[in-house]
DNA sequence: CGCTAATGTAAGCAATGCTCACATTATGCT
DNA sequence: AGCATAATGTGAGCATTGCTTACATTAGCG
């Protein structure tokens, strides 16, 4: 095993994974590039090959890593919360922090434009393990206490909104919320991070009767 | 202006951002190739270069074109709902089936993957002047009624929660929402799009003091 | 009518995704 | 241990792409 010889990477599949994100975070998906990643993965440009059939799927895999990601942090937040309200918060910025943590990655996982995920039977079961643990803490609520709706439509807004969040802040910049046409849409965004518990207590206060 | 010589095309760039967006629809950013739409239009592969410096230029044209309909709509459902509540509802619903006529459109509105759109100065201010619409409607509501709390933390709120719905109809399908591991998110989605006049009213009562 | 800018063309370069045939190494079975 | 076999990496090469540069045609306007 502990060869010296190069021949053989030993970890080109993760390396690959993380060289993409890195490119993507810097220059976008449009520019990313296979033979590039080998290069810098020290591999010939064939290699990647031999871990992903395409450039899509290692998009995918990338959005797999993220799904997993996301399902750990969700059950551990649901673990360390028993009190239902401060969970169900903790749930919303636990899923925004995630996007804010790894946005090329929650990009990847939601963008259906860069082509046809649903092929993918991983990603979608990486996906729906994401939603079972939020699902979860909703079944809770509407057992618990008075829900007005069923947990689905529920689930819808809950998810709307987390989502919305977290897209807007990994896609709207904020830096410079000075003046101009788009000053009242940043500092919109801006609000949405400051004020994150808050706006999850009024969608908490709303949706419970 | 009638010759029959067809050496220039007439309408190449409306052509180019139609035949770009079906192309999109049909096989993904990734797929869409200048060279490709040319073809299509039956022009040389270098004559979309005079309507747009490079492919990404497209994209951000495709998104500003998102980006003017959607305010022409928003403007559209402001002027014709005086009462504050149905407003704000109608909002978001012509929010979200905005996202639903115009996909493609929405997905390169905000995808920030694609690349860095905040170079564009155009594609900033049509967003703005999008956010604008609804921002006005916020203001009349802080003005006429008792909101909780600021215009921009409101909005932020609002604005995500109707991204929210858009982006996770557009993406998420629906189709098959039978048996699986993924049925709980997939009936999710599918409550957004059914119950959305319920979800915004329950935001609106959360919003509300 | 004629001048200029707008629009389209032709040829070509460097880079990319991907395939195929082949080389090397790791792994597991006996 | 030894060996078969799958896993992993290589090298050459093809079709396609984005984009540039130099040139051609046309539309619009005084």
């Amino acid at each position: 095993m502990k060869s010296r010889s190069k021949y053989h990477h030993g970890g080109l599949r993760n390396a690959l994974v993380f060289l993409a994100v890195t490119e993507i975070a810097r220059a976008g998906v449009e520019k990313l590039s296979l033979r590039s990643l080998a290069r810098q993965a020290g591999v010939s440009p064939t290699a990647p090959f031999r871990h992903f059939p395409d450039k899509q799927s290692l998009l995918a895999g990338i959005a797999i890593e993220g799904f997993e990601e996301l399902a750990r942090r969700l059950t551990e937040t649901t673990e360390t919360n028993p009190d239902i309200e401060e969970r169900f918060i903790k749930l919303g910025t636990t899923y925004v922090e995630f996007a804010l943590d790894f946005p090329v990655h929650y990009q990847l996982m939601f963008c259906e434009v860069l082509g046809d995920f649903s092929t993918s039977k991983a990603l979608q079961e990486a996906a729906a393990s994401s939603y079972a643990v939020l699902d979860a803490t909703l079944y809770e609520m509407k057992h618990n206490q008075e829900l007005d709706h069923d947990v689905a439509t529920l689930g819808g807004l809950v998810w709307s909104t987390v989502h919305g969040m977290a897209s807007l802040v990994i896609n709207v910049p904020t830096a410079s919320v000075s003046s101009g046409a788009d000053a009242a849409s940043r500092q919109a965004v801006k609000s949405i991070h400051e004020n994150m518990r808050l706006s999850l207590k009024m969608v908490y206060r709303g949706v419970m009767r």
